[in-house]
DNA sequence: ACTGAATTCGAACGAACGTTCGAATTACTG
DNA sequence: CAGTAATTCGAACGTTCGTTCGAATTCAGT
């Protein structure tokens, strides 16, 4: 028997760091992921047609349904593995520091590096945010709620920690559109790098919040 | 002979407010762009169909073309038209108005005013930023730049005037991007209105510009 | 070198796409 | 009310879409 094109598998287990096998398989797929990420930031998801992916991975149409089974579970793929990473390293990356605003200023950091690195996979995150339907939509949704949660943790504590007055969700959103906005904009020739870019946003939207309190500065 | 279908008539002259004729013509194209931004909007440029406008609109699939020769023409007549109105708008409400400040609230408030009352228009805007080919594309890109610029002016302004140290690019794309990202989340059930958000957003940017001199952080 | 499994392909499917055209209908003017 | 212009439509066009399937090819283990 063949066909296995559900690619819910890669290559079995995925929990506690095992060598992971890499098989032929997943190689391949990966492949097709990296150049399927690049038509679609081209060309948008529903501009990019299978003759497209066909022609940019290097494989015959029909060959490509042997790594998944349609259209939309690719772009699935495509976000699930991207985010997945995303709030992966953010994680590590988190592990062992305590004081609010360097949490905060990692978690700038941490976004724009891997957006500015993987500008392709991040702009089909942020655009093609709706073009998952309900059942592939969810589950890439519930680690992008996950994600949004723990930025708003960081800055509830901020603001209790200081007492700060702002409202949370705005603040929230807001940092979130000064950083994915980026997709629209950012030119590597003449933009800084993502550490100068984190620093700048960093300090717009913190000191913005700082000086946000209804308390008199008492010191 | 019929068939103007060019649509860039629109009752023949535009300047100086005269008593704008308004023909049938002109209000049935209205009536076509706002039902096609609402389409377009759901669905996404590409991913809505002519098929999708006649059922929306009412009309034959083959009497849309009375109005618009291509679907990249009807595009590019919304975004025309949504962008030409809040750049207007801006203008009028800055007429007079001197202090730098006061002038970079009115912008974010204009900004947010209109994109909350015109979500889908704005999100059209905003999310199909790409979708016209070079011919199309670039009359619209045209005036973003000029908005863009007016945004550019005012920072600099503010920069010189308090003596700030801040790039100029990075701050006014940072504020588009805080604004701009408001389509994907903004729920009129549960947040506050545009003007609660213009106040937010612009104590955020404003104060974290203001505070942004050379000085380092007083621990 | 042989063999079964894994991988790739050419060719085709029906459906949906954007657009066209001549005829039919509706609205306006005299 | 007639006649002309403005508007709308049904039906079809050629293309391209996502997907399928059986056969062909390549790979890994003996």
């Amino acid at each position: 028997m063949a066909s296995p094109s559900t690619a819910t598998r890669v290559s079995a287990r995925r929990h506690r760091a095992a060598p992971v096998p890499v098989t032929r398989y997943d190689k391949r797929l990966a492949e097709i992921l990296t150049h399927a990420t690049e038509v679609f930031c081209k060309k948008g998801y529903e501009g990019a047609s299978m003759r497209d992916l066909s022609r940019a991975t290097g494989m015959s149409l029909a060959g490509l349904y042997y790594y998944f089974e349609s259209k939309e579970r690719l772009l699935y793929l495509i976000q699930k593995h991207t985010f997945s990473t995303i709030v992966d390293r953010l994680k590590k990356r988190l592990e062992g520091v305590t004081e609010v605003e360097e949490r905060i200023r990692i978690f700038i950091l941490n976004h724009l590096e891997y957006f500015l690195a993987n500008q392709a996979a991040m702009k089909v995150l942020s655009h093609e945010d709706e073009a998952l339907k309900n059942g592939f939509g969810a589950e890439v949704a519930a680690i992008k709620r996950e994600y949004y949660r723990i930025c708003v943790g960081m800055l509830d504590e901020l603001k209790r920690e200081r007492g700060l007055q702002f409202s949370t969700r705005i603040a929230v959103l807001s940092l979130f559109g000064m950083m994915n906005w980026i997709y629209t904009w950012h030119n590597p020739r003449i933009d800084a790098d993502a550490a100068a870019l984190a620093k700048d946003m960093g300090d717009i939207f913190l000191r913005g919040l700082m000086t946000s309190g209804k308390t008199t500065k008492s010191k």
